[in-house]
DNA sequence: CACTTGACCTGTCCGC
DNA sequence: TGCGGACAGGTCAAGT
């Protein structure tokens, strides 16, 4: 679910949110896969620890405690960081529902860029939560795990589908996970250019463009929302052969992947559904979407109708005349 | 090695 | 209204 723009949007919120925090309670709800970490090391290394940094590398978060230790995250596809604040009228305690302000993914970069923000004293933070829109109290069905903050604020990890996954590492060996190995440059970095770009998707030559971006060992961060949408930027169609690719068509391919993660992120990234937080706002980079879910409507380019297909056994959005196999 | 497909899970939506 | 199947923004482990 969440891509790079989204994680990089939460990890923001949390950064603001949580460094200073000092743990008080870890408590896990069917954890084997969510945080399979052993009771002991999460008692010894994470309870009295203070977050002292917010990371994020590819679409992994990192939560790094005074202990030495990580919190290394992965949302896949329905995982959500849901920060709920301490109450600040200690009246009204009889509901969390009532103390909680929501900001989805549509509103968190307004959120996290205004000064309004700083005066909000709870806040809610996740992405692509299929009940990002449904107001409930927390823990509900989805949390896995639940940090609990000596101020009383509270870190819900939820995640309906269980894909994603908690896992408490020595800060120090976090770049030897096999991951961290084995992903991909950040492509939002100003080192990283298409003469770094161009040789390392063309080492999946024979394979679709769509799926080569995705590959998150050539770059790191790009998923199905932004491959669409990066493609259709550079007027390549999906399921071309990267050796049909040329190397102009590279370049302007990662000019776009830059383009409309760093729009995304300035969007607060993307959300699967409307939604509107307490104040009120909303707009997320879904709404500036060209053809990522826009089927049936008009490219805004041509104005040909957009058509969903299959391409790297994704869905996949296109136009068919911007968009052509080579 | 490069590449493709299915599996991991739960929930929702769509057609019958 | 119920039911089966397809599908969902990510990655891995298998298979060819």
């Amino acid at each position: 679910m969440p891509e790079l723009p989204e994680v990089e949007t939460v990890r923001r919120g949390l950064f603001r949110l949580v460094v200073g925090k000092q743990i008080e309670s870890v408590r896990t709800i069917d954890s084997p896969k969510s945080f399979p970490n052993d009771l002991a090391s999460v008692e010894q290394f994470m309870i009295g620890a203070t977050i002292t940094d917010v990371r994020r590398r590819a679409k992994v978060l990192l939560i790094d405690l005074s202990t030495e230790y990580t919190l290394v995250i992965h949302l896949k596809m329905t995982g959500q960081l849901v920060f709920i604040g301490h109450q600040p009228k200690p009246s009204e305690t009889a509901s969390r529902r009532a103390s909680v302000e929501y900001a989805s993914a549509d509103t968190r970069a307004a959120d996290v860029s205004s000064d309004v923000a700083d005066d909000l004293p709870e806040l809610r933070f996740g992405a692509g939560h299929p009940n990002d829109s449904l107001i409930g109290e927390l823990p509900d069905r989805s949390t896995r795990v639940e940090i609990t903050f000596s101020d009383k604020s509270h870190l819900f990890f939820n995640d309906q589908r269980k894909f994603g996954w908690i896992k408490l590492f020595p800060t120090l060996e976090v770049p030897n996970i096999d991951f961290m190995q084995r992903v991909g440059p950040e492509p939002l970095e100003d080192s990283f250019t298409s003469t770094e770009f161009i040789p390392r998707i063309r080492r999946r030559q024979n394979t679709t463009i769509k799926a080569a971006i995705l590959d998150q060992t050539v770059l790191a961060g790009v998923g199905n929302i932004y491959a669409d949408e990066s493609l259709w930027g550079a007027k390549i169609h999906p399921a071309t052969r990267v050796r049909d690719v040329t190397d102009e068509q590279l370049a302007l391919l990662l000019k776009e992947i830059k383009y409309v993660m760093n729009l995304s992120i300035e969007k607060g990234g993307s959300t699967d559904r409307n939604y509107v937080n307490a104040e009120g706002k909303r707009g997320s980079y879904i709404d500036f979407a060209r053809v990522f879910r826009q089927e049936g409507q008009p490219c805004p380019r041509c104005g040909r109708v957009i058509e969903k297909t299959r391409v790297a056994g994704r869905g996949t959005h296109i136009c068919p005349t911007c968009q052509v196999i080579q």
